[in-house]
DNA sequence: AATCACAATTGAAACGTTTCAGATATTTGT
DNA sequence: ACAAATATCTGAAACGTTTCAATTGTGATT
């Protein structure tokens, strides 16, 4: 149906095998014949197959990536991000989203497999980590993948990420030195390592401080916005802390609703912190002190690493932990009791 | 390299012919053979060569998506239930991210043709529309696509969206009847389809309800925050309206900043709305009224159409309006002078 | 026992490329 | 003028499937 290679080498008057070097821009082919077999693809639209080619040269020129949360504009710009750096590269995209469950990364992964990505990039899930089976098995078939923003722990791979301990630290020790004593953290399942991050750099700046935090100032809860609005519903209910801190912005919001709705005032009561710097965080009407993650610089490095190992590089698995940025905001504030 | 057809057929020892019937479902194999050669097929862990098998069938299983912006919560809520869809239908996703330039959407149509996609699936950029080229070219390899949510005035194709007229004439309507007189609406590009629709709605709102409204009260703006600020800044300068209609939520949010920094009431003094219903516009602390676009059935409907042209389906083009929703909330109230 | 009908299986062509050993033409060096 | 070296081009094999005409095997019917 289509206009093949064959078409091309009989318009041009050459062998097939002259039109693919020309049109890939092999050398070893005359520079007049060159002109000749380009002109002939133009004159007919000539589309090389892409299935043909692959199937030849074994490369898919395809990547895959499994993002958790899609309408997060945080995991947008992620894409966005990695769309670009990608396009440089000459790779397309296949998308996955796993909704933060495993089962479904663990069926995207199946997927790309069969599709025959040359590598993926995986921002892994937030549940329990029971089964990792489908990333040994990626290991299995030599095809390269990398974590993104966070990994699991019960695996062994390159991880691109924002040193949350430091980022999580800096605000705690801001909080701390306004005058905050009592700071709640809503973290995510303690286990799971970027909570567990987190939560190191919470203890920290408390140590550092001299203060004494308590493990019961850590609640762990899925980290949405409904979650962050009910834990934070529970908590008032026993005790008005001076801040709250959060896994992300989202459920940041949850928490200032919740404060709202009960008529605590946010920052005068409590302050709140979250985590990502969404855009919405900035134009809320209590703009969200927060955390920034470099993204670009994330999506960069995945990348650049992502590369390396389809090219067959071998160098141990690199753990990169790239700066946060605290961004202070109106919704917290200097304590003065 | 990898574990092919030919292997399978030599552990099961039966012919390649075979093991492509048993392993494709088809009848014309023995039960017995069948269960053979799964087993082979398992314990080889062999997974066809989709290039292969595309190469033969001239199925590429695949549908290009390209939307405006990934940051948009929206546009994330899309691409889910697109994913979600074409799942069932055994399809994977290409992503194109156009960010409201024809150039990019151009470049993208361009891949997703080399890439054989068996289908498209658009959401129209915001840009004046000077080259629909790569549209008609489509049209002439007899690709089908489909408009998402808005559609070009300049070509004819399937477009499924929200009664975007009504949904704007519903909520004028409702400001109207709430005692708000002059309201000013900050839409898009005029000539493009989703604004002159939403204009539509707004003049007949106005018209049945036998109040006057003038050309200038709509004001043309790039359907963004800062934009949305920005216009709102301007539009304060001159006059300050009861209330203030948008194209989206997030064009709202930054009227409503922009009104909040200049100590401007919401909605005592001005009333605002939006549309889209992002889940960020529930829970802004003066919650938005907007309009909720059906984006499950959007999405459902888009893909039937789509697979409908896949399989040869000629029937006219249809455009296909769905119902919009008039959600309430906190900014916008009744006006007593 | 011969024929027929039918189910199951085979084997090779085809899909559209890339690649590479060999063929051909051209240039260079002596 | 001839051999050698180089540049250019060709043709066929190979990639891993699907598909389908041809073949084989089996049991039923005469």
């Amino acid at each position: 149906m289509g206009i093949t290679i064959k078409d091309v080498a009989k318009l041009a008057n050459v062998s097939v095998g002259t039109v693919s070097m020309a049109v890939n821009g092999k050398d070893g082919v005359n520079e007049e014949t060159r002109l000749k077999v380009l002109d002939a693809v133009k004159k007919l639209d000539y589309r090389p197959n892409h299935n043909a080619r692959s199937l030849i040269t074994n490369k898919s020129g395809t990547i895959g990536l499994i993002v958790t949360d899609i309408t997060n504009p945080f995991f947008g710009l992620i894409i966005s991000y990695i769309q670009k750096e990608l396009e440089k590269e000459g790779y397309n995209l296949l998308l996955g989203i796993s909704k933060d469950k495993l089962s479904n990364e663990k069926k995207y992964v199946e997927y790309f497999i069969n599709r025959n990505v040359e590598g993926l990039i995986i921002v892994p899930s937030l549940e329990k980590e029971i089964d990792l089976s489908h990333l040994y098995n990626l290991k299995r078939l030599g095809i390269p993948f990398v974590f993104l923003t966070t990994a699991y722990k019960g695996i062994q791979a390159d991880c691109i990420m924002t040193d949350l301990a430091k980022g999580t630290y800096e605000l705690t020790k801001h909080l701390i030195q306004n005058g905050n004593k009592k700071i709640f953290f809503i973290s995510g399942y303690k286990d799971l390592l970027l909570s567990s991050l987190r939560i190191d750099g919470y203890k920290k700046a408390y140590k550092e401080s001299g203060l004494d935090c308590s493990e019961d100032w850590v609640f762990e809860s899925y980290p949405d916005y409904q979650k962050g609005y009910d834990t934070t519903s529970r908590i008032i209910q026993s005790s008005i802390p001076d801040a709250i801190i959060t896994v992300n912005d989202i459920v940041a919001m949850g928490v200032m609703k919740c404060l709202m709705d009960n008529k605590i005032n946010v920052p005068n009561t409590v302050s709140v912190a979250g985590y990502d710097d969404l855009i919405f965080s900035s134009i809320i009407l209590t703009p969200l002190t927060t955390i920034r993650q470099p993204i670009d610089d994330i999506c960069k490095n995945s990348i650049k690493i992502l590369m390396d190992r389809i090219n067959g590089q071998t160098y141990p698995e690199k753990l990169i932990l790239l700066e946060p940025e605290l961004l202070i905001r109106d919704s917290t504030r200097l304590k003065v009791d």
